[in-house]
This record gives structure tokens, C-alpha cells and sequence, in this order.
DNA sequence: TCACTTTTTCAAAGCGCTTTGAATGCTCGA
DNA sequence: TCGAGCATTCAAAGCGCTTTGAAAAAGTGA
């Protein structure tokens, strides 16, 4: 059933069954009710390509992956963010798309997202430190939004982040507060945008609480289950192993924790963990307590918003850049307690 | 640059510029050169609306997400299935379109996709017993593919799926083998049709073992850690508690161990676990020994498999329905052993 | 009643592509 | 040299929708 089919169905022309449909006013309510009950009465659903065709509009909104940093879309927070934002684009008549392209042509692949005219608008996801893809948005001139930003470009553009560097910061005077003198990081690679600031914020607390950064201390790489094992068995092995843990992701919390348990200690009191929450569906801190001290930001509602601001800059693209700073909160488990030293005094 | 501009620029009709970059053979070789030069030149890419207006194909692969059973989407074997789905996809010109739709219009939103012309075939996933969006689907006679199966539904269709039923069969008969007479398992929702194959083959395990099934041996409910510890721990506090436990994915079985340590028990010594471990890239189940013995089935690729069965559908709609069983492979790690009750003997 | 608005409807053009059917230019054998 | 046959190219129709500009219908006030 198209437009021309049920056009002639009742008796009238395809303008004004189109306009009916669409809520232009210059059509008789009598019409109109007449017009949507046929309509739904076959079922009638305009072609989406042909309506783009007409109207210059795609009513779809783009999500690159980058197919070698593979990462990024197996990303255990991919999924929760994905899932907030398609429901804020459903809402608003919107579908998504994905498309994957090697990294070496993720430019190639946003410009004939749009060029094709596939897309109205893009969300780019996992910024890196300099990220070179903003720049290119940017001279194409297209509405997109960032989630994260990117320290080191310095155009204006909308993004929405999560305060990473204050969060880090207080959860590392947390720790400090609480006696730990050696207090590691077990980052995410740090060519992230994220872990960057997250990095920056743990040296600010530690420097706010007069302690000396250790190298030896700090951590580097994909965020695994395996590899918070792996660093926290190596950082236990040293002369002066850490008291305290501040860990980038839940996932690799959990390799610390089974870390501490084969080395016979108590995550709490012999070592002090807290692990930055990003409010997975599917990996909860704990039902009441929280298993992990934690700073916790929901990449759901992160999606949400992001997908909200999108559309609204793709509604309007002259509008002023806006962005939007997510502050996590700090809640408090069991895994953190005062550092032994001050205890044994 | 749009079609017409560009041959107006190479003094061409739009006919033959169309028929040199879509490779058709009446075009002549010099020409054609002189063409592609020109499009690659000024970046010309022809308008997927138009081209898919023309052509009456849409080369977009729809998913569905359904929006009260968030887990689905959000489900930690989402991102990974999607990954190896889009790289297909992307090699054979198919770009990917997700919608969401609440669970009372999940029919309506696969009749939506399609009327709109937005997609040439649909992947199903999470199928559950009797699954109705399978008949919905067949009824409409459009090409899709289930991720999974459907118990009950006894139609022909095209589906790709691990074999869960003798993969939960063989860690039972595993278990057993080492002498486990008390086997708990943690379940996923049983409605899924892949929790429902798993519980078959941990019955037909026990029964091979001449084991008894104890209902209160066996637990489902929806897949997090905080669930695994708590059957864990509500498992433990019984009269009679199990020595071993299967679970049906890694995440419950973190929070299995976690119960585990929490009541000083060692996990492959006191309590035997396996974990179904879909291979999921940031999860990884250890790093060289398993830190979990496991059933495992990458999730990748199946995702892979699924877009490549889906893109041979629609290319041949008429073809013999076409199935794929994946065989997981049972990987031993560290976290089994022999019965406590065999040993003291 | 008539001239003039205002409301409602319509025919046709256009979005950018593919594809049909026709036309043009060439090659080649007789 | 000519026409058959083939290789190339082209104009135009059509995909299903929106939207412009015009026409028809319905009100309105004098």
C-alpha cells in the first residue's frame, strides 16, 4: 500500500493525503479523520526513502565503529549506552544506524555516512586524547556530538562527559582520608580521553593530600578482568605494595579483587579498592551495599542525553555549541576502609 | 555532487555514468576509467535514498530491540554479537539499523521496518520458548535470522545457534565424572529459549550420571553477579550444599566466586564451578589457564555467521531454509576438581 | 446578488537514482 | 561501398514521497 494506492482509495489526491498524514493544517478535520482511518486500516506506512527522498532528511541518526579498535564496540559500556540513546531516538522518530570502518578510514566513513545521505547526525564515541576526528566533523560541517571530549582540541563543539578528573580526584582524597599512603591506579589506556582525565585528577588528589606520585604505582592499559589481576598480583609482589586501589572500571576491579583473595587478603581492610561504576545493567555494584566503593555515573542516562542533544542540534545547527558535564557520585562499599598503618598505630 | 552534476561535467548522460560505476559491461573501458577517475575525484557517492528508491533494495540490516526487556540490548553478549554482525555487514555493502520498540508493539515495529522500506532483512535475537515474533516473521515473508532457537515453534526458518543442550550436558557429565554428586545450576530466565536447552542438558547430564535433579539445586533468573552470589550464598547455607555448580554465563559466576571467598571456600577445591564463557573480548576468561573450566562459544562469531546466512537469505529468498549448530568446547581451568567427598575417602 | 476572502483540494514538479527502449557510431564481410 | 551486427551512448520514465502554485469550493459582507 502506498500513498498513490490509498490516495485513489478515497477519492483524493495525494497532496492532501499527505498533508493529512502529516498534520498540516490546511486540510478539513473531517478529511483528516477520514484520511488516518484508512490509513491505519491498511496498514499504511510511507516509504522511508522516498519521504528522505522528498523531504532532504534521513530521520536516521550514525554510530562509527572503528573495526581495529575493536574495543570500543565490544565495549562492555557500548551496550548501555546504545541502549539509552535509541530509546531517546525512537521517541523523537529517529532510527539508528551503525556502520564499521578500519581505522585507517573513519573519515572516509563519516563523510559518506552523510554524503550518501544515510545519516542527519553522528555520535562519536570513545575520544581519544587529540582526537582528529572532531576536527573533521567539524570541517564538514555536520551536527554530531561527542561523548567524552577531547583534551588538546580546542575547537568548540557538543559533547557530554562525565566529570572524570573531580570524580578521580575525590575518590583519591577519599583514600587519602582514610590513611592510605600508597595508593595505585589501575587506569585505562591512556591515549582515552577518559583515563587521561582520570589520571590527571588521581595526581590532583594525591598532590591535594601532600603524597608523592609513584610510576610503579600507575597502570596503563585495556580495561580486562585479566589485566586488573595481573597489575594488582605485580603491585602485591613489591617492597612497598599499595594499600589502596583506584580502578578505572568494575571489570578490572574484579581481577583485583581475585587478585587479593589468592594473595590471602581482605579487600577492605588489608587493601582498599574503589572502582569506577559506570552503572552497567548487567553488572550492578551490589544490591543494597555496594560491593565496590565507587564512582558511579550512569552511560545510560548518558546515551539518553546525548541523543537528546543531538537532535537538538540537528533541529536547529546554528544554535550556540553546548555541552554537558556529568558528575559521578561517590558511593561507599565495602571494599574501602582506613589504611592498615594508621590501624596497627 | 549528485549524479547529474557529475555528468554533466564529464558531458555524459547520467545513464552511462550510472552504468560505469555499477560496473555494467555496455560501457566503454576508456569511459568508465574516465569516470571513476572523475567520481573519486570529486567524492561523488550516490544517495542511498535515491539508489534505494531506484532499486527498491535498502541494503540496511534491521535489529530490534525490544525496550522493556532491556536486558536484551544491554545484555553483555550485545556488543560482541553486533561486532562480528557489522563487520559482515560492512564487507557486503550492508549498513546496520537498530529500533527499539516496547514489548507490546514488537510485531508492529518488524511490519513498520519493512513496509517502510528501511530494511532488507532482520536479525531475531534472544529468542524465547514459543517465541511469536518467529511466526510473525515467517507470516510476513520476510528474510531474518534467529540468533538462537525456539522450543515449541515448529516452523521452518533460518537460525544459528550453540548447542546448548549437549554442551550443559557434557559439564554435567563432566562434573559428575570427578565424583560431584550435589551439581547447582545457575540459571539464566528460564523463559529463554537458551536457559530452557541448558537446563535439558544439565537434567540429561544428571540422569547419564544417575543423579537425581534437586529442585532447589536449581536456580534462573536474569544473568548479573549480584545473582550468582546470592543463589551462591543461599546455596551454601543448606543442609546438604552442593560441591559443585554450573552456571550458565561468566558474569553470575563472579559473583559465585565472590560467594564463595566470602564463606573462606576455595573455588576448583571445596566448590567446583563451570561457567559458560561466551568468549566475550572484555571478559576474557583468563589469560592462558582458564580461570574458569568452561563451556565456550564465541558470541563474535556467531554474530558473524548470522550476517553472512542473513546477506545469502536475501540474496536468494527461496533457498532451502539453512540451520547452523555451533558445538561449544569444554576448556578446563583451575576452578574444577574432584569431589570433597571423593577425596576424603 | 455579487465581488472578495478564506478554506480546501488538486495537478504537477522535483528529490537523485536505475533501467528500459531507442538511437548513434563503428566494424567488418561481401 | 553498403548494410548487418555489435558496441556505446542517450532521453525519458519511474521509484514514492513532499511541496509549490493554481484552482475550486465555501464563506462573508454590502
Amino acid at each position: 500500500m502506498n500513498l498513490k494506492e490509498l490516495s485513489e482509495l478515497l477519492g483524493l489526491s495525494q497532496t492532501t493525503v499527505s498533508r493529512a498524514l502529516n498534520g498540516y493544517p490546511e486540510v478539513r478535520e473531517e478529511t483528516r479523520i477520514r484520511v488516518q482511518a484508512a490509513a491505519a486500516k491498511h496498514g499504511y506506512r510511507p516509504n522511508s526513502r522516498a519521504k528522505g527522498l522528498a523531504t532532504g532528511r534521513s530521520m536516521v541518526i550514525g554510530h562509527v565503529i572503528p573495526s581495529s579498535s575493536q574495543h570500543e564496540m565490544v565495549n562492555p559500556i557500548f551496550g548501555d549506552f546504545v541502549a539509552g540513546a535509541v530509546q531517546k531516538y525512537a521517541e523523537n522518530g529517529y532510527d539508528m544506524m551503525f556502520t564499521n570502518a578500519d581505522d585507517t578510514s573513519i573519515e572516509e566513513a563519516y563523510r559518506s555516512l552523510f554524503q550518501r545521505g544515510a545519516v542527519d547526525g553522528v555520535v562519536l564515541q570513545g575520544p581519544k586524547v587529540d582526537e582528529p576526528r572532531i576536527e573533521v566533523l567539524i570541517r564538514m560541517g555536520v551536527p554530531f556530538i561527542v561523548h567524552g571530549r577531547s583534551t588538546g582540541t580546542n575547537a568548540s563543539y557538543d559533547w557530554i562527559d562525565v566529570n572524570n578528573k573531580s570524580s578521580f580526584k575525590r575518590a583519591t582524597r577519599f583514600l587519602a582520608d582514610l590513611g592510605h599512603r600508597r595508593i595505585a591506579l589501575i587506569n585505562g589506556l591512556e591515549d582515552m580521553d577518559f583515563a587521561h582525565r582520570r589520571r590527571d585528577g588521581y595526581l590532583a588528589g594525591l598532590a591535594d593530600a601532600g603524597l608523592v606520585p609513584d610510576p610503579a604505582l600507575m597502570r596503563s592499559a585495556e580495561m580486562t578482568e585479566v589485566y586488573g589481576h595481573h597489575e594488582t598480583r605485580d603491585m602485591l609482589g613489591m617492597d612497598d605494595p599499595p594499600t589502596a586501589i583506584l580502578c578505572s572500571s568494575m571489570i578490572p576491579a574484579i581481577g583485583v579483587r581475585r587478585a587479593l583473595e589468592e594473595a590471602g587478603l581482605n579487600m577492605g581492610t588489608d587493601v582498599s579498592v574503589i572502582a569506577h561504576d559506570d552503572d552497567l545493567s548487567y553488572l550492578k555494584n551490589g544490591q543494597d551495599i555496594p560491593i565496590f566503593t565507587a564512582t558511579r555515573s550512569s552511560v545510560r542516562m548518558a546515551g539518553e542525553l546525548a541523543a537528546e542533544m543531538l537532535i537538538a542540534r540537528i533541529k536547529d545547527p546554528d544554535a550556540p555549541t553546548r555541552t554537558r558535564l556529568l558528575e559521578a557520585e561517590l558511593v561507599v562499599g565495602r571494599s574501602t576502609g582506613p589504611a592498615p598503618e594508621s590501624r596497627r598505630r
